[in-house]
RNA sequence: GGGCAGAUACCCAAGUGGCCAAAGGGGGCUGACUGUAAAUCAGCUGGCAGCGCCUUCGGAGGUUCGAAUCCUUCUCUGCCCA
């Protein structure tokens, strides 16, 4: 069986490792590893999902995953990479995310029978004693050394607090904590976490004498340079209450042509022979490759049936015949629509537009469709008569479809 | 604790009494071109019962015919001194 390592680096998921081959070597047994998730949302976001399949390919080659929420150092906020200080959170919103994070998780990784355990940090975090804590782990950690760091040294520039400034040794003591208790050897995490996994790894070496290892995985953006996980209403929710899955659908098939063959090898578990095969191509020829990304990611995260919906839908939108059932819908009372509702109204209600004014712009620069057909006039009432096969298909721009049905 | 500088729309950032719903950039949206791609070009980008009205420039008060712009005070942030 192929080294957990290179089936990760081949895949492009690898930034920095801390030792590579003492890493490959480890990896030849059974690993325990950890990587943490912030709990400050309710649902993973397709930036998070690089990560998760990473876990997953590497609890597929029989490794341990701990997954670890941070609940406890959600209350304080990671300096890391940000300008600003983090909202702080309160208990009740971080232990419900916790939840809804768990259940997502489990649709990329098995938690039957011990194969991953999720912890929560604040379980041992929030019963620490001041005191003891300096003590025992402050006295290991070089200010002169943290400050250093790249990451720190931003900060130093525009202010940091001191809470924020103990980020480090709390995430250095959670690995010590998973080392002690699980045996993990291993921390995954965003390239940005490189500091913060690294002194985990010396803190272990220190108390412990034992050598443990860091993984981080690149910070992805498009290749024109866009943030990973936007799209036109927000981020890329893993969630269909967040993101219906025909919209997480069409984010993964308009990914640009320069993105598809990456995205293929990070965001799903086909082949590597199969991936070459499929972008081969040059052009337009490469719509096949994206639709086989956005099926596949798809279909991870919201099954074969919301997969093939989205699928359906996105054919009969785009390219003719098709099942336009999970086009996102809305529903209106029979009784609104006889009377006849204003078209800029039911944009806004359809969530296409966000205010009527930005949907009188959009009927005015000619992007409002009512059933295929585009309207200019600002003034036009959507009645009965606009039904075709007992629904209405509104369109705002090129791409961006509704459905109203009456309810 | 003392001194100084700052807080502007989604983000960065101009504006220092009326011409400010507020320059510019980014982002976003729409259109043209395309392949549901990129790049490029053009327009739009606070809200509302549409040429008018309402709410915005950290919070609260005040001066003024009139304030994002002046004063008082509060909160927060940075810098310097202790």
């Amino acid at each position: 069986m192929a080294n957990a390592l290179d089936v990760l680096q081949e895949r492009g998921f690898v930034e920095q490792v801390s030792d590579q081959d003492g890493l490959r070597a480890a990896l030849e047994q059974p690993t325990t590893f950890y990587i943490g998730y912030d709990p400050s949302a309710a649902s993973l976001h397709a930036g998070s999902l690089l990560t998760v399949m990473a876990v997953a390919h590497l609890q597929r080659m029989g490794h341990r995953p701990i997954i670890l929420v941070g609940g406890g150092t959600g209350m304080i906020g990671d300096p890391t990479g940000r300008t600003e200080m983090r909202q702080l959170m309160t208990v009740e919103s971080i232990r419900s995310n916790v939840d809804a994070i768990r259940r997502q998780l489990s649709t990329y990784i098995e938690f039957d029978s011990d194969r991953a355990i999720i912890v929560n940090n604040a379980d041992w975090l929030m019963q620490l004693g001041y005191i003891d804590f300096l003590r025992d782990i402050g006295q290991h950690f070089s200010v002169n050394r943290m400050l250093a760091a790249e990451a720190y040294r931003q900060r130093y520039e525009r202010g940091l607090s001191f809470i924020e400034f103990n980020y480090q040794l709390l995430q250095a003591y959670d690995y010590l904590h998973l080392h002690r208790t699980y045996g993990c050897r291993l921390q995954l995490g965003g390239n940005d976490q490189w500091g913060n996994i690294l002194a985990g790894v010396d803190l272990i070496r220190r108390i412990e004498g034992a050598e443990t290892f860091a993984l981080t995985f690149p910070l992805l953006t498009t290749s024109s340079g866009a943030k990973m996980g936007k799209s036109a209403s927000g981020a890329v929710w893993l969630q269909s209450e967040l993101l219906a899955p025909y919209d997480f659908y069409q984010y993964w098939i308009n990914v640009e042509d320069a993105d598809v063959a990456r995205f293929l090898r990070l965001y799903t578990f086909l082949p590597m022979e199969q991936i070459s095969d499929l972008c081969s191509v040059q052009g337009a020829a490469l719509r096949e490759a994206k639709a086989v990304l956005a099926y596949e990611v798809t279909r991870q995260a919201h099954g074969d049936e919301a997969a093939d919906q989205a699928r359906e839908a996105s054919k009969a939108l785009f390219g003719g015949a098709g099942d336009r059932d999970a086009i996102p819908s809305s529903q209106v009372p029979a009784a609104e629509l006889a009377e006849g509702v204003p078209l800029v109204d039911l944009l806004v209600t359809a969530g296409l537009c966000s205010s009527k004014s930005e949907a009188r712009r959009l009927v005015q620069q000619g992007g409002a469709y009512v059933n295929d057909q585009q309207v200019a006039d600002l003034d036009r009432v959507i009645t009965v008569e606009d039904l075709q096969d007992s629904e209405i298909l509104l369109r705002a721009g090129k791409k961006r479809f509704h459905r109203i049905a009456i309810a």
